[in-house]
DNA sequence: TTGCCAGCAATTTTT
DNA sequence: TTGCTGGCAA
């Protein structure tokens, strides 16, 4: 069974053997982590004996998660399906679908998104005669429930005017959004985390049953915990007992925080060992993503940082190209640049070009896609979060649970039945008068109403629904709806009637595909939605994502790795950004997004700056980031508008004729460069494989994609 | 009830 | 610059 160790370093070994009691796994970027956590778990079934059914690993992302229980399966097989692997938010929800009621929530509890909190706080605001916009207020949300702290202790702190209302006000809306939630059977994210924590404090005999399924708790991504999280992590993880500690292993890199805008709070991770005394603590330092020259940009950046911990990345792969830096007299130019280089470097699908701010992709797409380079745009509007899909979507949450009224507001004239806005107005009104719920009041149209009938016809349709929703999965029940409310025909009068309707059908073949894999009820299928809208966002464009270059925000960027990055808009108030200038804590977590961004670079890395640029139509000139300035000056090779050649940088109008062959072109007898082979001679070069003679070690094929040749002449 | 236009604000956003 | 909201006219 030595082959679960076989294949890591000492370091990963040590981590991986680690048995009882707390411990930190401090992981840099590319230092394979997930690997280490895999194994590790593995190596507890098999050689410690621990069963599957007390195992639990929890990450942020569904993707993670899903990444980690295909990584598991592969390696011990069907206990694999035992081990409890889930994001924070899908534990917790699992958790209140069974012990709900002891917190007070109704069975047919709905989660609310982002879009749905929105709209309740706006409802509020205008019931309460403000004219406020909602923004202020959700961050207010986000903090008082992020922070796990109760609602005075928020207003003894907060500043006297919340979005230019008085603060005991916006306490009266925060009192409001939470009478809201509970009234309509909804929860946000946040109370999916707030309320396990209060039934575990209540319900001691449930957190016992818990932890029995929780014996060894891996907690991935730990330094991007906020209060909650950490104080849910610590509940399951029990104190002490009996000389070893909990046996929470949690596996992070504090030098890849960049969440603490949404409250994440990076001393979760630096004061782990403080927290967990006896923590044993396992640093992987081996790099076996980038270039030896992009590690050392890395590391000369983030050394800067003082909330960190000690940690130097060694690269595995040594050499490697420069990183190169360019100047561009505008942003425009730089957009350009970057399309140009582009199309030299052709193997679309190995490039990303990543920002610090939405607003600069859009440059960036128009020069790439008037070059022809397909591009893939990440982190746009989610796909469950189209309007049309939210507006199918939220007949089922209704369905489900007809006290939702937000949701029944969304459908009452959607598609347009003749409910207007005035109508709504009084049913809405009325609702809140009684104290009824909106569904009650709409059953009550006719002594309400001059002109119930619109009303009346809708209640029925929604009684057929209710019934529907019991009896039917959910692409039966969607389809039904659409029959039933000819919501196809609406859509197809609408100007992008087309795209929309297209996104209804993909919500189908969504539905229809999940009855398949995962199998459920309406309300499963619901569930599963709503704790993963970002992920999903099925691929309709010209290529295929694996052919295009891949845009993204630093953030979206955490986690994946690509062989050529961009990374550009390095300049002052835009990385670091201008809203982060005066705190340390805030300049620091934009120095670990400019770290992050360069340790996605496999093998080679762009940086670039404009000295102009247009922000909000107005031209603004902007300095170089003080990132660039703390690395020497000799890891850098500064290029001109040309690409790869030592051209002064003033130089860039110049025209620079000698284009360099770009990666993909090996011919047969040339020499090439491997980082670990060492020399060798191109043999064959076949689509992506190129097979190379190298002294010694005789022939290898090896995937262009992942081996990073090199030419030399 | 719908549709159009002026006015305004504008990081990042795993769930 | 864009994209959304609220107010008002048809």
């Amino acid at each position: 069974m030595d082959d679960l160790l076989s294949s890591l370093n000492p370091a990963q070994q040590e981590a991986v053997q680690h048995y009882e009691g707390p411990a930190l796994v401090v992981a840099g970027a590319g230092s394979g982590k997930t690997r280490t956590v895999v194994h590790r778990i593995a190596y507890l079934l098999r050689e410690r004996r621990v069963y599957p059914g007390e195992v639990l690993a929890v990450t942020f992302t569904n993707k993670a998660a899903g990444e980690m229980k295909e990584r598991l399966a592969r390696m011990v097989g069907g206990s694999a399906s035992d081990l409890w692997v889930s994001t924070f938010h899908s534990a917790a929800l699992r958790i209140l679908r069974v012990y709900g009621e002891y917190v007070g929530l109704k069975s047919g509890f709905v989660v609310y998104d982002d879009d749905d909190q929105t709209t309740l706080l706006k409802e509020i605001l205008k019931e309460l005669g403000l004219e406020a916009k909602p923004g202020p207020f959700r961050a207010m949300l986000d903090r008082i429930k992020n922070q796990g702290r109760g609602l005075s202790e928020f207003l003894r702190e907060a500043p006297e005017f919340i979005g230019g209302v008085p603060k005991e006000l916006a306490g009266e809306v925060y009192r409001k959004y939470q009478a809201g939630m509970r009234a309509q059977g909804a929860v946000d994210f946040n109370d999916l985390l707030l309320l396990s924590i209060q039934l575990f404090e209540e319900q001691p005999g449930v957190l016992a049953k818990i932890r029995q399924r929780a014996r060894f708790i891996h907690v991935d991504e730990y330094q991007d915990t906020n209060p909650v999280q950490y104080r849910l992590t610590r509940l399951l993880a029990g104190l002490a007992e009996g000389g070893t500690g909990p046996n929470l292993m949690v596996v992070g890199d504090p030098d890849q925080s960049i969440y603490g805008f949404r409250n994440a709070d990076i001393h979760n991770i630096l004061d782990f060992t403080k927290d967990y005394p006896g923590a044993k603590v396992f640093r992987l330092e081996e790099n076996y993503r980038s270039t030896e020259s992009i590690l050392q940009v890395a590391n000369a950046v983030i050394e800067k940082n003082a909330l960190r911990l000690e940690k130097t990345l060694r690269s595995v792969k040594a050499g490697g190209e420069p990183v190169r830096l360019y100047r561009a007299p505008n942003a425009r130019e730089e957009a350009a640049f970057v399309a140009r280089e582009i199309v030299k470097l052709g193997q679309y699908g190995q490039i990303a070009v990543l920002y610090r701010t939405n607003a600069q992709s859009r440059l960036l797409e128009e020069h790439l896609r008037r070059g022809g380079v397909p591009v893939r745009l990440v982190g746009a509007v989610g796909f469950f979060e189209r309007r049309e899909v939210k507006d199918l979507l939220a007949y089922g949450r209704v369905a489900v649970n007809p006290l939702d009224g937000i949701n029944l507001r969304r459908i009452l004239n959607t598609p347009a039945r003749g409910i207007g806005a005035s109508t709504v107005g009084k049913l809405v009104e009325q609702a809140q008068r009684t104290g009824q719920s909106l569904f009650e009041v709409l059953r009550q149209a006719e002594g309400l109403l001059s002109r119930p009938q619109p009303v009346q016809a809708f209640v029925e349709l929604l009684e057929e629904l209710l019934e529907a929703a019991f009896e039917t999965g959910p692409a039966e029940f969607f389809e039904r709806v659409l029959d039933a409310t000819g919501f196809r025909e609406a859509l197809k009068q609408e100007t992008d009637g087309e795209e929309r309707l297209q996104n209804i059908e993909e919500l189908l073949r969504a539905a229809r595909d999940w009855e398949e894999e995962e199998g459920g009820s309406l309300s499963d299928f619901l569930d599963s939605v709503a704790l993963t809208a970002k992920a999903e966002e099925p691929q309709k464009g010209e290529a295929p994502p694996e052919a295009s270059v891949t845009l993204m925000t630093l953030h979206n960027a955490k986690g994946l790795e690509f062989p050529t990055v961009f990374l550009v808009g390095l300049e002052e108030n835009l990385l670091p950004h201008r809203n982060s200038l005066s705190r340390l804590e805030d300049l620091e977590e934009e120095r670990r997004l400019f770290y992050v961004g360069i340790t996605r670079a496999q093998e080679k890395l762009y940086l670039s700056y404009a000295e102009e640029r247009e922000t909000y139509g107005k031209r603004e000139y902007s300095r170089p980031s003080r990132f660039l300035e703390e690395v020497p000056p000799e890891l850098l090779k500064e290029i001109g508008a040309f690409g790869d050649t030592a051209v002064p940088v003033m130089a860039y109008t110049r025209p620079e004729p000698k284009p360099k062959p770009s990666l993909g072109e090996f011919r047969g007898g040339e020499r090439v460069r491997h980082p670990r082979f060492g020399q060798g001679t191109v043999v064959a070069a076949l689509g992506g494989e190129v097979t190379v003679m190298f002294p010694g070690l005789g022939l290898k094929k090896l995937a262009l994609k992942f081996a990073g040749l090199e030419k030399i002449d």
